[in-house]
Parts: C-alpha cells; sequence; structure tokens
DNA sequence: CTTTGTACCGTACAGCGTACGTTACTGGTA
DNA sequence: TACCAGTAACGTACGCTGTACGGTACAAAG
C-alpha cells in the first residue's frame, strides 16, 4: 500500500478516534499520544482528525471520562460501606489500568458525564446512609484523596521499577546516613512477599473506620 | 538596552538558573517554563542555559527536590503524632505554594537529596517510636497518600476556580438527575463559611488514629 | 603578550498542535 | 441520468518546543 494515498471516506469515526486515543496511550504511554502518531495508527492524515473533534484538548477530556466511565458506580442501600469499598477498588484498578489518567485528571477543567454520574452515585450512597451534609464532605474528601494519592504513589513506583527492578535501584541508592531507609529497604521492601499494593486495603479499612466514626454519619 | 547584546559573563549560574525556573513555574505555570523563556527571564539566550545544567529535565529534578527541601523535617521523640501531623502540614502548604509540583513528581524517577533525607526522617519517626516494620510501611503509605490526593483535589480545584467561581461553575452544571449533586451544592458548598480546605484537618486527624490503631503501632 | 579555557551566542533540525485552503468522493435531487 | 452540494480527507505552512553543533569573545595564567 502506498503510504501518501488518500484514505476512504469513513475510515475514521469520533469513536474510532477516541478509541485509538485510548490504546495509544494505554500501550506506549501519555507522550506517544500525538496527533500525528494518531493519525498514523488510524491510517489517516493529521488534519482528517480534526473533522471528528475540535482540539486535543477534547480528545482529553473524553479520555478522562471513559476511565471515570469504567469505575464502578456505587448504589444506596444498607452496606454502604461495602459499597463504598467496592467503588474505591474500582477507582484503583481503572487507574492502574490507565496510568497516564492521573495526570491528565490534573489538567481538566470540565467535568464529563461519567464523572457527574459517579459522583452523584458515591453522594446518593453517603446520604441516604445517614451521613450530614458536613459528614458527608469530610467522608468523600478523604475517600477520594486516599484513593488519588495511592494510585499516584503506585504510578510514580511503576514508573520507577520500568527502568529497573527495585532491588537494583535501592542497591544504586547512596544510603549512607539514612540508617532507617536501609533498615526498611534490607528489612522489609526485599523481604519475599513485599508488595506497596498490600497497603491498600489495610489504608480503605482504616479510612473506611474512620469515616464511621466522624460526627454525623450514621449510628 | 539592545535585545541582541551578549550579556556580561556570569550572568547566570546554576543557582539562578534554578531559582528563575521556580519564580517562572510559580508565577506563570508549568507550561510558561521553557527554556526560551526562563533565558529571557535571566536576560540571557536560551543555548547560555545549557552551560549550568545538562538538560530541561534537570531543572525538574532540582525544581522537586526544591519543594521537598521546603518540607518540615520530622524530628523523632515521644510525641510522634505531631511530629507527623506537621510534616504533614508543612507538605500541604508546599504543594499549595507551587501547584505545579505533583505533576512534575508523576514523572520524575530519581528522588533528590532533600526528598531522601524526608523519607529518612519520617521512617525515624515511626520506627522510633515503636512501629514495626510492616505498620511502618502500612502507616507511612496510608498517610502519604492522604496528603497526596489531598492536594491533587486542591490543586484541581483551584484549576477549576480559576475560571470561575464555584457558584457560577455549579449554576452553569447540568444537574438534572443529580439530585443529590444539586442538594450538596445548594445546601452545602454554596454556604457561607464552606470551605475544601476544611476537610484536611478532619482526614488527617482521622488517619492518625488509624494508623496508631495499627497492629504493630506502639501501645 | 600570548595562550587556553570558559561562558555566552547563532543557526538549525526534528517534532509538536493546528489554521487555512484545496480536493475528491457520495448521496439527494432535478 | 446529470448535476450539485456537502462532507471527509489532505497539503502546506506557521509558530512553538528542546537541544546538537560550532563559533566568538573575554578573563585569567604563563
Amino acid at each position: 500500500m502506498s503510504t501518501s494515498a488518500r484514505a476512504p471516506r469513513h475510515t475514521i469515526t469520533r469513536e474510532r478516534v477516541l478509541a485509538g486515543a485510548l490504546e495509544l496511550a494505554d500501550a506506549e504511554g501519555l507522550a506517544a499520544l500525538t496527533i500525528r502518531g494518531l493519525a498514523t495508527r488510524l491510517g489517516v492524515k493529521p488534519m482528517a482528525i480534526y473533522h471528528h473533534v475540535a482540539s486535543k484538548e477534547e480528545i482529553l477530556d473524553a479520555l478522562v471520562d471513559a476511565v471515570y466511565a469504567e469505575i464502578y458506580l456505587p448504589v444506596a442501600g444498607p452496606p454502604w460501606r461495602e459499597q463504598l469499598a467496592e467503588r474505591t477498588r474500582s477507582m484503583r484498578a481503572a487507574l492502574g489500568r490507565h496510568p497516564w489518567a492521573l495526570s491528565v485528571m490534573e489538567t481538566r477543567v470540565h467535568p464529563g458525564p461519567a464523572n457527574l454520574a459517579n459522583h452523584e452515585a458515591a453522594l446518593e450512597v453517603l446520604r441516604s446512609a445517614g451521613f450530614s451534609l458536613p459528614a458527608t464532605a469530610h467522608a468523600y474528601a478523604v475517600l477520594d484523596a486516599f484513593v488519588y494519592g495511592f494510585c499516584l504513589q503506585e504510578s510514580m513506583l511503576a514508573a520507577i521499577d520500568l527502568e529497573g527492578s527495585a532491588d537494583v535501584l535501592i542497591a544504586g541508592m547512596d544510603l549512607s546516613g539514612m540508617p532507617r531507609m536501609a533498615e526498611f529497604a534490607a528489612g522489609h521492601v526485599l523481604t519475599e512477599g513485599y508488595a506497596f499494593g498490600d497497603s491498600f486495603e489495610v489504608g480503605l479499612a482504616l479510612v473506611l473506620d474512620g469515616i464511621a466514626a466522624l460526627p454525623g454519619a450514621p449510628a
């Protein structure tokens, strides 16, 4: 096939553009998500994309909302604790599947429909469980802080691990004058069976316990 | 003065380059931190910068470590809880002063000396207070997840607020079919005296309580 | 006075998002 | 059947980015 051949009509649609962008970001990282790269992957010339989306910003907005759409929507009912736990685990899974998502979210200003639906569902769970409005605000802020922050740490660790495994990295650091880090590395991190992710369920339980004990939480 | 005049020798040093980069990022945002923009601010031509730093990546590494250097170093001793609380508040303050820092941190792979010193100090506080190694790992992971995540949310909210105040934003959203968000907005967020940041101390206390109750925490 | 190293500069290149204008195909109507 | 309008893909070009490479001027040392 000729590289300079004109692609047939309807080679791309808005859906194909967004799906291709998501695949490209997942497969090759956010830096590889360029209009030119996306066009090549779609078998089209760069400017053809702009007949289906207004700008790259719009693509990024749509990608973020696509990630939110993957998150479990909690339902109101007695076991509010398990519903929120399931949503939180689902968020971690989605952000783990799309490590680029967090940094894109930071730069978005307009929440998409899936984002809003997720907020609504979480608020519905808390409010219908009997949380007061102030308690709902605190609970939601703390729980989301935990999951966002935990995923942020996981993605930073994953980025570091791509350059070399943990033991090699730690061996290469200058830990002189850092006895506690040396102890922590040798006595725990490099131990068989250690995984940073194991702190997730511990932290989740800790935060949910704290939320349940908030003033304004149901009895 | 002529724009094309050659700057005198020793107009810039590595310190001045890094200080200028930090000021530029603080004042005009991360997107404004370009080699050309930085050179202009320093009264120098772009390529002069490369005689003092190896690459822009190196500048970003240094900026991140400069932010870590602003964070309070906790000291070991009886009141571990207050020491960690102070460090956490200090982290929030530093990340608030430099909203661009979080997104830069995400892309760093080599921790700087201030970063390592901060880790060491926090570990020292936990370990010398009597936390077991697994408890230390969980406590540290959860506490940092909280502060990173909370600051992430604050910076996202701040970015949105730059485009218009909260009430205007909320008024512009389509909250039909979103009764809980409507209730939350009207009954709490738009109320006199509401501030998202008020959840910080609540969450901090909640997390510290949880850490103190961890198996392996001191009695 | 000359030599040598260093610090600043000019030019240039590849790659980015995208504004603007052009071309070719296709479905609807006369 | 013939045409026409609309649409989707394309080519070119502009200003921006980081930075490789080579040149130039000045300051200190021999």
